[in-house]
DNA sequence: CATGGGATTGACT
DNA sequence: GTCAATCCCATGC
């Protein structure tokens, strides 16, 4: 994939060890690859992320395709802050503005494989199966209990956090297929995921689907 | 000010 | 596979 060696010298850490803004400022294709094997962590909940969409201005699918309004000013703003809306009048979506600020793009965290204080998420999604606690983007806001009011938040400062991946993920290949439920721009094959993983959304990519056949 | 669409999910057929 | 639930906001009258 991407040139993980550049890729980590160019994705300053901040002292606390979450990801710096510099990490964010590169294109958003490359952020959305990178971000595969990256903490997310949300009071004592945590899950490293296994599918994410990457969205720019210059494509139709994307908010900030429409210019700056108060609803879209955040995807312009300075990268690495969340970019927090309200899909379908119900579910809350997890972003992360990219691109230098003055460019609206940002990556859609679409999945995580629960880490940390999983018996919480069970407790807030209701649910009991691990795989189906975060497995879409709608699911792991419900159980790291993020919300609206997040939107604009820092993403290095908290109080939701995104931490480098582990030690050996910049090895793995993401999966490539298109993006899920949009209907300008779906041929762009921005979707990337995890080969693996037990978490990723549905309809997942046919190349997953044959990795998990038997 | 009214309207309509959307980066979803879960229940049901 | 189909469909309803339900809210923010952009757009247009």
């Amino acid at each position: 994939m991407t040139a993980p060696e550049a890729s980590r010298d160019a994705g300053a850490r901040s002292p606390d060890l979450s990801l710096g803004a510099t990490f964010y400022a590169r294109p958003v294709l490359d952020v959305a690859r990178d971000l595969l094997g990256c903490v997310v962590r949300h009071g004592d909940s945590a899950g490293v992320i296994v599918e994410t969409e990457a969205y720019h201005q210059a494509e139709a699918a994307c908010h900030a395709h429409v210019g700056l309004t108060p609803r879209t000013h955040i995807l312009f703003g300075p990268p690495g802050l969340a970019y927090v809306y309200r899909s379908y009048g119900i579910h809350a979506l997890l972003n992360a503005v990219c691109e230098p600020e003055g460019v609206g793009a940002a990556v859609l965290i679409r999945a995580l494989e629960p880490l940390e204080g999983v018996d919480a998420m069970r407790a807030r999604r209701g649910l009991e199966r691990l795989e189906d606690l975060c497995s879409g983007p709608g699911k792991l806001t419900q159980a790291l209990d993020i919300e609206l009011e997040f939107n604009g938040s820092d993403l290095a400062a908290g109080p939701i956090r995104i931490e480098p991946a582990a030690p050996g993920w910049e090895e793995i290949e993401p999966v490539a297929g298109p993006r899920i439920g949009i209907t300008k721009a779906a041929e762009l094959p921005w979707r990337f995921c995890a080969p693996g993983a037990r978490s990723v959304s549905r309809p997942r990519p046919p190349a997953l689907r044959v990795l998990r056949t038997r």
